[in-house]
DNA sequence: CGGACAAGCTGA
DNA sequence: CAGCTTGTCCGG
């Protein structure tokens, strides 16, 4: 033996080499390193008995190392190991494992509900359990549960026939339009129990909780009261809280259900909104999707759920479409007269300009219609060809005007920091310019704002909300386009109000028949959903088809097996940029072909359900 | 993840 | 062939 070196560290570990094992309580556990995505049994030490159940958090020795991990299962043979479900042990080999004891308890975790829940979300969007995990557990140690939360005391409730029909339909999307307030139907699936809601930003949530627990409702505000949350109180919080404990679950609502936000932007590419309605199911109680302007695919899960047709009008605001088709396609495109009035009026004026991305927008010189794809109506830009080319669905034609078969184009195009200049001298006053790290200074001075879209989150209310260039946000080359031109109409709308007030959004386009404009004049979402349905179908986009995108240096290796195993109803597309698509009929289909293919090692992307392409 | 160990690369 | 880098495997 060579000399007893000092070690840098004196790591307690007395009880070093364990002895076969006599009998005892015997746990998996799922190490917290996602990376290991595999789940070990071990020992249970008699003092710490009564602390080791499903879902409690626990420090354990593996390899030589301590590690985080959750208890994920109980009273497991340990003749059967194997203790994980990807590799069975290999025949034959009936070697005892000496197994190590938990080295610690650290805490309460997620339940045994929420583990089942996660190891759905690993298939569902080809993840690994530890991180759905990791976003349901606490983050600060919950040594013990506070007293659970007695029921509601006496609220009252607003009889209202579409809370009625929505909960009477147990899984309903309910269409309340921007400005109409979704806080009654929160009550009402509070006082059914402990519900979990789930609002799209963390600050809509706390308001929510907070107006909650003002009318008696016992209330856990996500993240924070975590432990309350598992201990038995209705459950408020953005989107990390469709991973919350609910002690005894009641009822399920998604605020905002066709907010982009609820689905995360990296890998796993997890949608709360998706783990909500599966909780839901998995628990067998009701479950509401709200939303002014409800997504394909939350129409195709659940029935609508609609107000009467003059309450749904009064709660979008007032929308005045001005032609920009009529203007000269070049320098004063931008600037209406309609707009300039406005400027001058005297009230909060939102100027929104997308500038993002490298959307070059084409105009015919001579009618001043802007070049659109023939098939999927996303712009086109002209390829070196000479010809006109299509980001959305790639249909390439020569470039021709559709309207008034003209061959002269005209870039159109401008900077966000030259306009808000020409804003300053068109209202004669000061104009903010707002975008995404713009930080709340002072911004209650100024009357004129002007950015991108991170306008309509930063500031609070307006009397006008203007979209320069609205076409930006309907002919964006990504197949949401239409849906999230919608989107953000909802969202001018909440700052302007309901059409009965004074507030209105000015949408300057080329395309004024545009179904998106016209839902939004019209106040009936409904006519953009039915074109927007017929247009995913004819591309077989979502939610018609399941998609996924594969990317990453070990793709090409991954791809090769998802092809040579041959599944139905896969199709494999590209790659593109290194990047390939993989569509089917289903989620289902899609799924289990991923799930079913060895993943090399080495760096691989898999996003399911990607929201560009 | 991170340690163990095996298989490759380099240098004199 | 030592000595080090790079890769693959595996943990209770």
């Amino acid at each position: 033996m060579a000399p007893p070196e000092p070690r840098a560290e004196p790591i307690d570990e007395p009880d070093d080499p364990v002895e076969p094992v006599e009998p005892g309580r015997v746990v998996r556990v799922l190490p917290d390193p996602p990376a290991i995505n595999k789940s070990f049994d071990y020992l249970v030490p008699d003092k710490l008995g009564d602390q080791v159940r499903v879902g409690a958090m626990v420090r354990v020795t593996l390899h030589g190392r301590r590690v985080g991990g959750w208890v994920v299962g109980e009273g497991v043979d340990p003749a059967d190991a194997g203790a994980d479900g990807t590799q069975a042990r290999a025949p034959g080999s009936r070697r005892t494992i000496a197994l190590q004891p938990i080295a610690k308890v650290t805490g309460w975790g997620p339940s045994a509900e929420v583990i089942d829940l996660a190891t759905w979300a690993s298939w569902r969007w080809a993840g690994r359990p530890a991180h759905f995990l990791r976003t349901a557990s606490p983050d600060h140690a919950v040594r013990a549960l506070p007293a659970g939360a007695t029921a509601a005391a006496p609220v009252h409730l607003v009889p209202d026939e579409v809370i009625d029909a929505a909960f009477a339909a147990g899984q309903a999307v309910v269409r309340l339009p921007p400005a109409a307030d979704p806080y009654p139907l929160v009550l009402a699936a509070a006082t059914r129990g402990n519900a979990l809601v789930l609002a799209p930003s963390a600050v809509g949530a706390r308001h929510l909780g907070l107006r909650l627990r003002r009318a008696g409702v016992p209330v856990a505000i996500m993240p924070r009261d975590w432990a309350l949350a598992a201990a038995g109180a209705t459950v408020v919080g953005s989107r990390a809280a469709a991973w919350a404990p609910v002690h005894d679950l009641a009822a399920v609502v998604v605020l905002d259900e066709h907010d982009e936000g609820w689905q995360q932007e990296q890998a796993p590419t997890w949608n709360a909104r998706d783990v909500a309605v599966e909780r839901a199911r998995r628990a067998g109680v009701p479950c509401l999707l709200v939303s002014p302007v409800p997504s394909l695919e939350a129409q195709a899960w659940g029935p609508l759920v609609v107000p009467s047709r003059a309450e749904e009008r009064d709660g979008w605001p007032k929308v005045d479409v001005i032609d920009r088709r009529d203007d000269d396609p070049g320098r004063a495109g931008l600037f209406s007269d309609r707009l300039v009035t406005a400027l001058r009026g005297g009230g909060r004026v939102l100027c929104v300009l997308n500038r993002k991305g490298r959307s070059r927008l084409m105009a015919c010189t001579s009618c001043g219609e802007v070049a659109h794809c023939e098939r999927c109506e996303a712009s086109v830009v002209l390829s070196d060809e000479g010809r006109f080319d299509c980001a959305r669905c790639g249909t390439v034609r020569p470039p021709i005007c559709l309207a008034c078969n003209g061959t002269q184009f005209k870039n159109l195009r401008a900077g966000v920091t030259r306009v808000r200049e020409e804003l300053e001298a068109l209202a004669n006053t000061p104009v903010v310019e707002v975008t995404g790290d713009t930080r709340d200074l002072e911004l209650d001075d100024a009357r004129v704002y002007v950015g991108t879209e991170a306008v309509l989150h930063q500031v609070a209310s307006a009397d006008v909300v203007a979209f320069l260039d609205f076409d930006q946000e309907l002919l964006a080359p990504r197949y949401r386009a239409a849906e999230e031109a919608l989107a953000l109409l909802v969202r001018a709308g909440r700052l302007v109000g309901g059409r009965r007030g004074d507030g209105r959004v000015l949408v300057q386009t080329r395309l004024p028949g545009h179904e998106v404009v016209q839902a939004a004049v019209l106040a009936d979402p409904a006519r953009a959903s039915t074109a927007e349905a017929d247009r995913r179908a004819l591309l077989r986009f979502p939610p018609v088809t399941a998609l996924a995108a594969v990317s990453g240096a070990s793709a090409p290796m991954f791809i090769e097996g998802l092809s040579h195993a041959a599944f139905a109803g896969l199709e494999i597309l590209g790659p593109s940029d290194g990047q390939w698509l993989l569509r089917a009929a289903d989620h289902a289909t899609l799924l289990d072909a991923l799930a079913a293919t060895p993943r090399p090692p080495g760096r691989l992307r898999v996003t399911v359900d990607p929201l560009r392409l």
